[in-house]
DNA sequence: AAATTGTTTTATGTTGACAGTTTTATGAAG
DNA sequence: CTTCATAAAACTGTCAACATAAAACAATTT
């Protein structure tokens, strides 16, 4: 609900109300937003209740340097461990991305981009990697509801994920580490660029 | 109670006896544990309660990896935002570190070694980065109870930490994150050589 | 003696209720 | 019309109890 929009940044979380809805009781309610709480979709104030996190413009550009991070960890890794069948689906995947990209199908683009993220990380053979990067996706997801991207910026990116998978059949772990790092500041570029128009923080 | 080693790996939560231990009832403490299962501290099983996550030698490794890459990001953060005052404190617990080297103080040394570790994560200014970096410190200490450290390693180790303060006086981004990785894969290669002695899992 | 089945016990998952706090609504005074 | 004090409503934090699933044990059969 939180992902889908369908309770807005700030909003309290009625816990009667949720209950209700789902024909649970509060108990399971208080449990799992406890648990969105450690994963940084909600915040809890005592005797007030959990509200959704508000995202500053500050720690949405702290949450980019954390990915950039992680995937830097990522490529290294990879490029030690992946194996020819991990290649391939990276290549098909770069490739789907490009027929999105010519057919003009930004949502169909986002979708393969992220899978092939999230093919990347699994790559990187480290569980816990996994589990927090999923976690800064998903609060990423709290704030670009929808981030409209240009055929501009698709043609960019899938440029970068080409020299991430080269750097990465090339067995080289500084490469595609530096390549990983640069498509995810790259991203937060585009993101600093888009959030300059807007009148947020 | 975990990391006190109080609950040793494997053992089952009673969370009546827990409850009954701590003057609550059960719902505090089931709350309680779901937080500590999104920390990576337990882990839960349908029916059958909640268990002290067992850690794996992939998974410790695993840990180092992350912890690197973390510290890594720390690193370069670290050296583009640090102020003076956070390079005297550096310093001088680089200084405090010598001296309870000097004396043979392995546990102060591991304390202070903690807090300089928790300052420089805490001098990136990246909120996200100091919580998911503590939480992983918190996991890694399910596993080493009590790392025995020795004069040649408490050395090392602080030869590293300077390293890591120099380039960071230097505002020198990429030498400050090279030297803070380099320190956290140190510390994995002495884990790895500590636990090849051992019969562990 | 080993294995399987049925029963008892234990502990979790969930529920509904109560106490205390925060918020909202109401009304009088300036 | 605004402001402040008061009262009602709503909601959270906690608790005790119930229902159900798993584990332990005993008895029977192979």
């Amino acid at each position: 609900m939180i992902l889908d929009a369908e309770l807005e940044m700030g909003a309290r979380v009625n816990e009667l109300a949720l209950a209700a809805r789902l024909n649970i009781s509060r108990g399971p309610v208080r449990e799992a937003c406890r648990t969105l709480v450690q994963a940084g979709l909600l915040e809890t104030l005592v005797n007030r209740g959990f509200f959704v996190r508000r995202l500053t413009h500050k720690a949405v550009i702290d949450l980019y340097d954390l990915r950039a991070g992680l995937m830097r960890l990522a490529g290294a890794l990879i490029a030690q461990h992946a194996t020819g069948a991990h290649l391939a689906q990276f290549r098909a995947q770069v490739n789907a991305m490009d027929q999105a990209r010519a057919r003009g199908n930004t949502a169909r683009f986002q979708s393969l981009n992220a899978e092939f993220h999230a093919a990347l990380i699994e790559a990187s053979d480290n569980q816990r990697l996994q589990e927090i990067y999923q976690g800064l996706v998903k609060e990423l997801r709290l704030f670009r509801r929808r981030g409209l991207v240009s055929g501009n910026a698709m043609e960019l990116s899938n440029l970068e994920h080409r020299a991430i998978v080269d750097a990465i059949a090339a067995r080289d772990a500084v490469a595609a580490a530096a390549a990983m790092e640069h498509h995810i500041l790259q991203g937060k570029a585009r993101f600093l660029s888009a959030a300059g128009h807007e009148i947020d923080d």
